[in-house]
DNA sequence: CTGTAGAACAGGAATTATTCCCATATATTT
DNA sequence: AAATATATGGGAATAATTCCTGTTCTACAG
């Protein structure tokens, strides 16, 4: 017989474990799971048995899902990992790749989509969101393989981007730089498409993540 | 023997719906179990059974939940909502008990305290997560500081802020809460002169720095 | 019971902002 | 010298915002 899949999950809330370990024991695919409520005591537990697949809630408080990731697939380049993410937006889903996930699915996704991922990568194989795969298809074909980072702003669209996402508007920018209102307006416009946000809201947000803006409540990472 | 309470739950998570449903299946006190997916059938279900007690999910505002609440008390002013949210923000507190919910809890909270205030709830009580309890005590204190300008807003304003300021556009806002773009760019207009905000970069940041959306830096209370 | 006030919702018209497509200048690379 | 990237802004079409208006509802005071 074919040796089952093992899982350790993790995500702070209690409840979600439970609602995850209803559909995972529904296949009988899968044999033992482990359970975490964060970071630290996930490392822990990868380390002690060693599960097949990593069922990994990335917006959980404390260490945070992100450095979790990081510090298993540091010890071992070869573990993999599902990231069970609340966030339908294409940046995590890619900071997660990049961080070493193996999937990426999100929590409105079908309740089936678990175990079918979860299979995938114990298999070696990776598994994404149709919709997020679809939406960054869709993303590249539409502004090419470009760098969405602020890297990708030249010097000038980058001066503009810190005002504008620090809340001054178009006007005050332009006065502030001592530039015509027009440029600093399409300016707005590249800068917006460069790094494909829709609004300044997403200007500000992205600054804040980026901590090129405070708000007063950051973390450090 | 006594009556065993019905509960009718909404969540747009399967898995998380599984989780509740876990743990409110593990006491005997509860009976039948009701699911939605969504803020309108959740309406529709209860006008159809009558359940005794609502266990809502309002993750983001304006996406269903808040409304959905709403409109329930609208339909039985007696209808005994116990909101289950992610949120461990007093704004989100206070505007869910404004709207008509019996208690709050947060997803953080210990599982059993699911049923627990699901069984106050049903006999006619209250149930408030005590850490907020506590949180709003000493903010109450120190008279406020929490957001004494968001308190301003009207509620449906408030839903409006919440998706504006988290980098939805005015179209998509108005379609999340299928209110006319009309309507939405009007509040739009009104919320920037309450919170006396210029853009809504501003909104961003102030969100962000109350707590109300999350940029994945920000700091645990 | 009636009146007042606040809130939700949205249309119309005037005003602004944004987009897209230029054009020019300058500096750097190749 | 030619190509490329950047900085700067104009013009015209389009879209968003403001300000004013109105209709419903509900809540609540007198």
């Amino acid at each position: 017989m074919i040796e089952k899949i093992s899982v350790l999950l993790v995500d702070d809330h209690a409840v979600v474990r439970a609602g995850y370990k209803t559909y995972l024991t529904l296949s009988e695919k899968i044999g033992t799971i482990y359970e975490a409520d964060r970071g630290e005591s996930a490392c822990q537990l990868y380390s002690e048995y060693r599960p097949d697949v990593v069922v990994l809630d990335i917006s959980m408080p404390g260490m945070g899902g992100f450095e979790a990731m990081r510090r298993m697939v540091n010890r071992d380049t070869q573990c993999k990992i599902l990231v069970f993410s609340i966030h339908d937006e294409l940046v995590f889903m890619t900071r997660a790749i990049k961080a070493g996930a193996k999937g990426y699915i999100i929590k409105n996704s079908e309740p089936e989509i678990l175990t079918e991922a979860v299979c995938a990568i114990a298999k070696g194989g990776s598994y994404i969101e149709p919709k997020l795969a679809q939406k960054l298809a869709l993303s590249v074909a539409i502004d090419g393989i470009e760098e969405r980072s602020l890297k990708s702003l030249t010097p000038r669209e980058f001066d503009v981007f810190c005002l504008l996402a620090k809340g001054l508007t178009t006007r005050e920018a332009s006065e502030k730089l001592r530039l015509s209102y027009k440029t600093v307006a399409n300016y707005h416009t590249s800068i917006k498409e460069k790094l494909a946000l829709k609004t300044v809201a997403e200007m500000a947000l992205l600054a804040s993540r980026e901590g090129i803006i405070k708000t007063g409540h950051e973390k450090i990472l």
